[in-house]
DNA sequence: ATTGACGGCTAATTCAAATTAGCTTATAAT
DNA sequence: ATTATAAGCTAATTTGAATTAGCCGTCAAT
C-alpha cells in the first residue's frame, strides 16, 4: 500500500485529536508502522506534512463543491423530495446529511483539525469560515429560495433562514464531535428542530 | 502588581490563541516580564499553570451561574423588557449579550482555550459543552417557558426554540473569533436573527 | 541588626523531538 | 549483469524547551 498516502492518514488522525503541536512525528511513523526518520523519504518535514493534508483537503472539497453545482441544484430541486417536500422527507434528508458529515472519515477528521488550528493563521481562519459556515449557508439560502419561489415555502429572507435551519444542526454535530455519546440524544433534537421549522415556515409568514 | 496572577493572565492570552502545546514557558515569562526560571517560583510547571486558568475559569463561571440563580430569573422576568418584550428590546439584549460575550476579555479567551483543548481530554470537552451548549440552552429555554406562559410567545417546546434561538448567536460568536473584521456584519444577522425570531413565535404556532 | 522568605537572575541540566548522515536491500530499467 | 532509485533502518546530531541549582537583593518581622 502506499506509504506516502497512508503518512497522510495517519497524521491527519493525530492532528484532529491533538492538534499539530502535541503531535511528534515519531507518533506518525509508529502509526504508519515505520520509523521517524523514514517520513524524510516522502515529506521534508513535519510542517511539510501538515500542507499536504491541507491541499488534500482544499482538492477534495473543490471537488465536492465542483459536483454540488453541476448536479447538485438542478438535481435536488428536481428530485422527488423536493417535489412533495413533506416534513418527513426534509427530516430525512437533514439526518442523512447530518450523519455524513458526522461520520464520514474525512469530514470528520479534517473538520476537527482546522478547529483546532484555526486561530493560529489566518488563512485557516478564513477556510474554516468558507467551509462550515459561508458556503454552507449560500448553498442552503439558495435551496430555501427556490423552495419560496415554488411556494413550497413562505418567507421573505432565505439568508436569515439559511441561518436558523443550519446553526443548530452545524452546534449538534459539534457536540457530537466532542462528546460523541450523546449522538442519540443529538439526532432526536435534530429532528425536532427540522420539523419544528419545517411548520414556521410552511403557512404562515408575513 | 500581583505577578503570580499576571501569569495566568498572559498563559491565558497566548494558549487561547496558539493553544496549549504551541506555547513556550519562555514566551509567558517574556510576556509578564520575568525569565522563564523564575515562573517556577509562582507554578511548579507549565501543566499547572494551565490547571490554576481552569480553576479560575469554573470559580468565575460558578459565581457567575450562582449569581444568575439567585437575581436572574426573578429580576429579568420583573424587568421592563420582559414587561413589554418588544422586538426592539429583544434585539437590544440580545445583541448586549453577544457584544458581552464576545468582548469580555476573560469570557472570549476562555472560550478560546477550551475550543482549542476541547478533544484532548474528555474533561475538557464535558466542560466545553456544558459551558458552551447546556447551560446556555437551559437558562434560555426557561426564560422562553416563561415568556410562553405570560403569553408573550406562543410554542409548545421551549427547549428546541431555545435552540433555534441561541444556535445562531453562538455561530456568528465563533465566526467572530476567528475573523474579527466580521463583526459588523455579523451584528447584523444577529438583529435580523432576533426579529425574524421574535415574529415567529409572537402570534402563530399550531 | 539579624533573619528568613519571597521573588528575581544566570548558569546548568535534562530530555525529548526533529532532522541528518550514511548504510542496506529490493527492484526495475538499461 | 549492472546500476540507479526508492524506501527502509540505526546511529548520530542539533536544537530548543522545560526544569533545577544555586546565588542575590529586598523587606518585613523578630
Amino acid at each position: 500500500m502506499d506509504t506516502k498516502k497512508k503518512i497522510l492518514d495517519v497524521a491527519l488522525a493525530l492532528f484532529s485529536e491533538k492538534g499539530y503541536g502535541n503531535v511528534y512525528v515519531g507518533q506518525i511513523a509508529e502509526g504508519v508502522g515505520i520509523k521517524a526518520p523514514s517520513l524524510y523519504k516522502h515529506y521534508k518535514s513535519k510542517q511539510d506534512i501538515f500542507n499536504a493534508i491541507l491541499d488534500e483537503m482544499r482538492e477534495r472539497y473543490n471537488q465536492k463543491a465542483a459536483d454540488l453545482n453541476m448536479n447538485g441544484n438542478d438535481i435536488l430541486m428536481d428530485s422527488e423530495v423536493y417535489k412533495n417536500a413533506s416534513e418527513d422527507d426534509l427530516v430525512k434528508m437533514g439526518t442523512g446529511l447530518f450523519l455524513f458529515f458526522l461520520h464520514d472519515e474525512y469530514e470528520c477528521k479534517f473538520r476537527k483539525m482546522l478547529t483546532l488550528e484555526q486561530f493560529s493563521d489566518k488563512e485557516l481562519a478564513d477556510l474554516f469560515s468558507k467551509q462550515y459556515f459561508d458556503d454552507p449557508l449560500k448553498y442552503q439560502s439558495g435551496m430555501l429560495q427556490l423552495l419560496i419561489m415554488q411556494g413550497k415555502l413562505k418567507g421573505d429572507d432565505a439568508d436569515i433562514m439559511a441561518l436558523q435551519f443550519f446553526s443548530p444542526i452545524y452546534l449538534l454535530m459539534t457536540v457530537c464531535d466532542r462528546q460523541p455519546r450523546r449522538e442519540k440524544e443529538c439526532l432526536q433534537k435534530l429532528e425536532k428542530h427540522i420539523r419544528q421549522f419545517s411548520r414556521i415556515y410552511k403557512g404562515e409568514d408575513k
